[in-house]
RNA sequence: GCGCCCGUAGCUCAGGGGAUAGAGCAUCUGCCUUCUAAGCAGAAAGUCGCAGGUUCGAAUCCUGCCGGGCGUACCA
């Protein structure tokens, strides 16, 4: 059976090899040929611009003359023309010099400006790329098992915080990022670090017992009240006005946060219960996110667990000469990793254990990073974290690899920028943020409106859920993790053009082309019909799906695909408009159905690997 | 100050050394007796932040500058 892969990756070699040979009949000095596929809108094949690498070669002394002669800059001018001429010359004739009797599927070889074309035989290479998708189906793309094991760490939302479409990002990176692991044929542990201990939760719980001081205080306070307790709390500890019954509060909260702190580990305190039913609340509420998401995670790690192995993870880089304590300077007493002892100045210093003997998030970073090397065996280990924290886990990975941690060159912290709201910087802290359930809840309402009004017959709402999801994760994966994502209400619930519902409703249609398709590569093989340019088109960018999927592996970028997404179905809709399927008959019915097969499949997966669901119909 | 990231159409973004820089939104013109109009066809819209450099070839790589974001805690 033909694989395309193969035929595709051999073909490439081919070429290469045949140009080469075709430079040598041609006395034409060697070089490495570079070959890419022609830029899309034009044509299925290869290139090289070969021709003009050589034409570079072939004037570069006298290039060196007119230097001499001319200076550099008008020594360019005039050999511009001159090398574009002369490129124009090597590729007519390396078209003519080569033999297409070694290259199967290739249709013609041809000069163009200074570019050397191959171009394919529309008719068998698309019966190749579509018999090979329709062969492998589901698993069309996917990698060789890799016998390694990766760990990727996402989400860790914080307990008594809210929810926010800041934390959207990251969910819908990290399980994308997981899921291209997973097809990439690696062995996945999704993994979840929930921050339910620490100061932000004194702070709440602070806020739960006292609400009648809080809304005292508030009364002394401008601007509009923050949704979460939490955030009240931040507000009035932060606040820096003098009214005296205000400072009066300010006190009596700061002085009671610290003493609830210390009561958390005590599970016969006052405050132990509300904790535990507050944090209950939330993990619950976490996990509702995650089930309409459609995010599972291996294994989840609590920060009040970590932090219990943390005395003796300080006391162990002490041992090591990792840390020190500080005697002296604005750190006295603490016990803290100076980088600058251990040849990276620049990383500064990091407190693992303050004066006081308590210990910091970063401490509990070490514990929980031992935990995974040591009962997990991690052969990599990722970490989903918005870009700010970069410098943290620089250090805590330099700390990592002092300690002795092989694996600490396995440790990357996968970094993404912020989604920030017009205003400014999204902040639980200041309360100025847009929570998950609003957002979502909205999204959803409008989608089932649109399906009302479309007169869904079967399950309106649960396509309009479907929809809305998508739409929110198409609209966060498609943007490049290096950018911020300025949120925008109308932009993020567009239902309309290059969102999630257009790989949706393109899919939906493609369904009804298929109602009783019987695929059958055997006789999509001995077919001889020769594609239009909508169906090369679509079989062309098929054609890149494997392509696409190992580079967004590699780079860890799923916009790759998403945006690959985008244009499969693009041209699968060029080819819905112009190519009619079930109106057709006989081979190119059948024909024309193989190729919507193809591209259903091709679109189920690339949708999986971004966690977003397709409606059968909408 | 130093470090990381960003700057492409009015707006939001593709484009990771190659041919005439592409989409969506918004604006304008058309297309629902024809496999679903959450769609399609077309128009208009660009000093790819600026200046140098490398290269046969630069939006893309390098350097400097300008503008913006983030970080530089005994916070998380």
């Amino acid at each position: 059976m033909v694989n395309n892969h193969i035929l595709m990756s051999g073909l490439r070699a081919a070429i290469r090899r045949e140009t080469e040979s075709a430079c040598g009949r041609l006395r034409l000095p060697g070089h490495p040929v570079s070959l890419r596929k022609i830029a899309p809108p034009r044509a299925w094949g290869y290139t090289t611009a070969l021709p003009q690498e050589l034409a570079g070669l072939l004037l570069a002394e006298e290039q060196v003359r007119l230097e001499d002669e001319l200076g550099k800059k008008a020594a360019k001018k005039k050999l511009r023309a001159r090398t574009s001429e002369l490129s124009v010359q090597v590729a007519k004739n390396l078209a003519e010099a080569v033999s297409l009797d070694a290259l199967p599927g290739v249709a013609l070889a041809e000069a163009e400006g200074g570019y050397l074309n191959f171009y394919l035989d529309t008719a068998v290479a698309s019966r190749d790329i579509i018999s090979a998708v329709l062969e492998r189906g589901r698993d069309f793309g996917r990698g060789e098992p890799q016998n390694e094991r990766v760990m990727v760490e996402f989400s860790q939302p914080n307990t008594h915080k809210d929810f926010h479409v800041g934390h959207l990002r990251n969910v819908v990176l990290g399980n994308a990022l997981a899921n291209l692991f997973e097809f990439g044929g690696f062995e996945v542990l999704r993994t979840n670090y929930y921050g339910d201990h620490g100061i932000h939760v004194a702070k709440a719980l602070w806020g739960h017992l006292h609400p009648e001081l809080l809304a005292e205080a508030e009364a002394f306070l401008n601007g509009t009240v923050p949704q979460s307790v939490y955030a009240r709390v931040e507000r009035l500890l932060t606040s820096d006005s003098d009214n005296s019954r205000l400072v009066e509060i300010r006190a009596i909260a700061e002085r009671e946060t610290g003493q609830i702190l210390q009561q958390l580990d005590d599970s016969s305190s006052d405050v132990y219960g509300l904790w535990q039913r507050t944090r209950q609340e939330d993990l619950n509420a976490f996990r509702g996110i995650y089930s309409e998401l459609g995010v599972r995670f291996d294994l989840e790690f609590y920060e009040s667990e970590v932090e219990k192995l943390t005395s003796a993870i300080v006391d162990e880089l002490l041992e090591a000469g990792v840390a020190v304590v500080e005697a002296e300077g604005e750190y006295a007493g603490t016990v803290a990793v100076d980088f600058a002892a251990h040849g990276a100045a620049e990383l500064g210093s990091m407190v693992l254990r303050r004066s006081d003997g308590t210990t910091l998030y970063q401490t509990k970073e070490l514990a929980l990073a031992k935990v995974k090397f040591d009962d997990y065996k991690v052969d990599r280990s990722l970490y989903v974290v918005g870009s700010e924290q970069s410098l943290y886990f620089r250090q805590v990975f330099e700390i990592l690899k002092l300690w002795g941690f092989a694996a600490a060159e396995k440790c990357q912290h996968v970094s993404y920028e912020l989604v920030q709201l017009a205003s400014g910087k999204m902040s639980s802290r200041e309360g100025t943020v847009v929570p998950y359930r609003g957002f979502v809840e909205e999204a959803k309402e409008r989608a089932l409106l649109l399906a009302r009004e479309r007169g869904i017959s079967s399950t309106p709402e649960t396509v309009a859920s479907q929809v809305a999801l998508c739409a929110i994760k198409y609209a966060f994966l498609r943007v490049d993790t290096n950018k911020t994502i300025l949120f925008d209400w109308e932009q993020a619930l567009s239902f309309d053009g290059n969102a999630g519902p257009y790989l949706q409703y393109a899919y939906a249609r493609s369904n009804k082309l298929l109602a009783g398709f019987d695929p059958d590569v055997q006789r999509l093989m001995q077919l001889s019909y020769t594609p239009q340019v909508a169906e090369v088109e679509l079989c062309r960018t098929l054609a890149d799906f494997c392509d696409c999927v190992s580079q967004a592996l590699d780079m860890l970028a799923p916009n790759l695909i998403a945006n690959y997404l985008y244009d499969l179905t693009r041209a699968f809709t060029d080819f819905y408009q112009s190519c009619p399927v079930l109106k057709a008959e006989n081979d190119v019915r059948f024909y024309r159905q193989s190729l919507v097969a193809g591209f259903n499949t091709a679109l189920v997966i690339g949708a999986g690997l971004l966690g977003m669901e397709l409606p059968e119909e909408m």
